[in-house]
DNA sequence: ATTGGCACTCAGATAGTTCGAGTGCTAACC
DNA sequence: GGTTAGCACTCGAACTATCTGAGTGCCAAT
């Protein structure tokens, strides 16, 4: 097994623009069209030594005998860390990414507009996780009545998260009712982190009323799951059409990659599990996501920051044959969007 | 030009065979197949005859010369009005809708669980209209600070919707005066319809204390914006994943299909404007849609009722060539849930 | 180490052939 | 008159054959 540092410099050079060109143009490459499009100094049948070289490495492979080459995952792998240069994005891009993201919005609104800008930016499918809210903390929870007996429980965290959840009492509460429940669900919530928050639910509902009791426990109920809710990780989607267009797909059949896309486990526990770099950048190409499913598709993230909660990740999914050095710092772009926006 | 009533009796019912294997097979029938597969006591040599009058009349077409017939638009048309019986649903798909649908939740989760049995149910892509709220009232207007100047605005409708909207003040407001913004706006707004709660807005501004002014607009802001984006059409969707599922897409380019299902734009103009029938059914059948990217799909509505705001609808999109007797039995039913879980 | 030369491979395009489901028409039949 | 058997005909799909050319691997010469 050959360490990557034993590969010489020429074979390297070789390798990129296989990769370049394959990305460019998504046909196999072959040696005399390689001589021609780059400047290299020597003959085409010097690179075929050097392309059965780097087929030695795995790090091109032929679809098939007498055919252009086409990088392999390590090919790509290898293209990522060591050989391509990073391409900076163009005015008009940055220029997209702040239009589409209004700041003063709230979480929902700047993380939908961050996943669209994205989509647009890379013509892939953009992902975006929502910030876990393990160490947030419970701003305010309001009651709303909504007829005699349901009731709606709004709870909002501090890092500008509402969530909402209907609840029925099946009891005729009155304003006053309403307004102790309230009362005792703030004065025992209200700075709680999220984790230790539900401890405190049963001995809110003990201490009520006895006659709200009922009431308390349905309410508790409804916080108990909007916690979870939020435990549970939730990511937005936006591009999935990229899938379909561009001809050919990442997959063999389409329809499963979108319905797992819309069913959105995979794809959630997937960006969950995703190691990132001290940059914050994480790369999964091909067969590295170990999901027969995505096994032709290549996941980028970066990480973003919401200062007071946890770190979260924005990306992108798609062909293993993508622009990485695009989409790199676009997917880079956005996460430094995201961090500033949601900081101010 | 024929009336349908010219039709003789036994060419509907080779017309009826026809759109019946069609839908089955997605495979041109010819004349053979139709007598063995159905109880025609008649030789296929009279079926042919009957498919050629089937074939001036327009009802049917051959893709190419001898070949099957495929029913065209028209004949899907009168299938649907005078040939095809309602498929009642089977108990185990009643029973999917019902776990789907969990009542006594709010109308997000309502609407997004009946979407979402109905894409199961059909096979297809399923949407649903929000109900418009031009009649709606305003329920309360809560506000909760979030830091110094930024103060999330919840909107709350007397039909369990629940909008918010994060303004910043650009000012420090002390809790008194959150309060007596929160007052000013409840007391002016509530039990307002939408339509007239725009026009007080001014006046609330015109009458808060004068260090409050500039906040008070603010706030003012946010609530035109929520309601607006109310009286704004908004639908969700679901399985579109099935665009791409079960062989021949209903389109030639299926990017630019998902495209314009993601943008929703086209399909909140078409859902708004489809008519539906005394028993609040709609159904555009092909070309008649008049949407050119549309032109191979059907989309079926049925209306449902909120009571105290307007009708919405729900549906399905799918090829032309879909089981209409099974799907308007689905999307009839799935409409009445919605109507009587909305209505509790 | 590099290169020109050359035989070889093989996917994809083009063209020809066959096959059969399906048609339209006509003449006979009830 | 409606129905039917019979038959010639059509034409897409599937198969085969052939050709082409981009690309390869290897070897001998530089």
């Amino acid at each position: 097994m050959n360490n990557q540092n034993d590969i010489p410099s020429r074979s390297l050079d070789v390798l990129r623009a296989i990769v370049n060109d394959y990305i460019e143009t998504s046909e196999p490459v072959g040696s005399k069209t390689l001589v021609e499009r780059h400047g290299f100094e020597v003959s085409a049948a010097t690179i075929r030594n050097e392309m059965a070289f780097l087929e030695e490495e795995q790090l091109i492979a032929a679809p098939h005998t007498s055919s252009g080459r086409v990088p392999t995952d390590k090919g790509y792998r290898l293209f990522v860390d060591r050989l391509s240069e990073v391409k900076r994005l163009s005015a008009s891009e940055r220029l997209a990414i702040e239009t589409f993201m209004s700041s003063s919005a709230d979480l929902d609104e700047v993380l939908s507009g961050a996943v669209q800008s994205l989509a647009q930016l890379t013509n892939q499918v953009a992902m975006v996780q929502y910030p876990s809210l393990g160490r947030a903390k419970i701003k305010a929870i309001e009651l709303v009545p909504i007829n005699e007996t349901r009731t709606l429980v709004v709870l909002v965290s501090d890092n500008d998260r509402v969530q909402q959840h209907m609840v029925n009492a099946h009891q005729v509460l009155s304003i006053e009712d309403v307004a102790e429940l309230r009362a005792r669900f703030n004065a025992a919530l209200v700075q709680q982190p999220f984790g230790s928050a539900v401890m405190k639910l049963e001995t809110i509902v003990a201490n009520s009323s006895n006659h709200l009791k009922a009431a308390a426990s349905v309410v508790a109920e409804a916080v108990q799951i909007m916690v979870d809710a939020n435990r549970q990780e939730k990511i937005i989607l936006a591009g999935t059409a990229n899938l379909a267009r561009h001809g050919q797909a990442p997959v063999a059949n389409l329809g499963d990659l979108l319905d797992a896309l819309e069913q959105q486990v995979v794809m959630m526990r997937l960006i969950a599990e995703m190691k990132t770099d001290q940059e914050g950048l994480g790369l999964l190409i091909g067969k590295e996501n170990n999901i027969e499913l995505l096994s032709q598709t290549s996941v980028l993230v970066s990480s973003y920051e919401k200062p007071g909660s946890e770190i979260a990740k924005v990306g992108v999914l798609g062909p293993t044959r993508m622009d990485y050095a695009h989409h790199i710092s676009a997917v880079r772009a956005v996460a430094n969007y995201l961090t500033k926006t949601l900081g101010a």
